[in-house]
DNA sequence: TTGTAATATTGAATTTATGTGATATGTTAG
DNA sequence: CTAACATATCACATAAATTCAATATTACAA
């Protein structure tokens, strides 16, 4: 019983790991803040690879999280819509009540590291 | 530059990965549902070996999304607070106008197999 | 105590995601 | 048409998350 729900499940982990990647929160940060930037625009800003950045822009695209419009040669993107930034919001509202607790979760990063950075080292300011 | 926020989009990204698989939503549904179970009904629920469930809750409990009682030598689950459900019923909304490109998502999902089965296959009901 | 049930933690093997470099597609200007 | 540029895709090497089995911890009962 509940297969179908099964497979909501799966989809919905899959929607959310789109926005499970450090790389792809800066592009979309980066999108709130400029509204529209071409490819080679977040290729600079973001100081990496083009193929590395088109590989993430293609999956927030497909996940829905933002929207690609052609204009010449070169490839517009911007966040879908509002509820993007609502979501991110209450995300960001959600995780820094429990910022340690994120940090020191052994599932979702490497239990090897003793210390992996997030936590403020001292003399850093504050998230 | 940007230091800090490079700092907060690695947290976000523990963050939402916190609800990115298949069992945490699981779990996660099954404690909206019943408002508050204990590990073993859990492994009853889901059919899954207590080592791992345990695992699973352990991050959901870092992330934030639920909280731990214990009563006796039993441990008792919940939604952490009423912001868990809002975010789920947002994603839950979001992905489904995206669903066949959340499925499709190739970042996100294994890119050699060719139909991961998210598609609605042939007389399979709609989500 | 001692035994037992409930839950948590650990370690090794597997699976999955990521990063990189090379190549392909597609568009525009000449 | 061809050259030059912008973007997308592919294949492989690496890193990280998941699974499962075994073991450890904790609380209660006798």
């Amino acid at each position: 019983m509940l297969k179908q729900n099964d497979r909501q499940h799966e989809l919905m982990a899959a929607f959310w790991q789109g926005l499970s990647h450090p790389i792809r929160l800066r592009i979309l940060a980066l999108l709130r803040e400029h509204g529209s930037l071409n490819v080679g625009d977040m290729v600079t800003a973001l100081g990496i690879g083009q193929g590395h950045l088109s590989n993430h822009l293609s999956c927030l695209k497909s996940c829905g999280f933002v929207v690609a419009t052609p204009r010449g040669r070169f490839m517009y993107y911007q966040i879908a819509d509002s509820r993007v930034n609502d979501l991110l919001d209450l995300g960001l509202a959600m995780m820094q009540d429990h910022a340690e607790g994120v940090a020191a979760c052994v599932v979702v990063g490497p239990a090897n590291e003793p210390n992996r950075g997030f936590f403020l080292p001292p003399g850093e300011d504050s998230l």
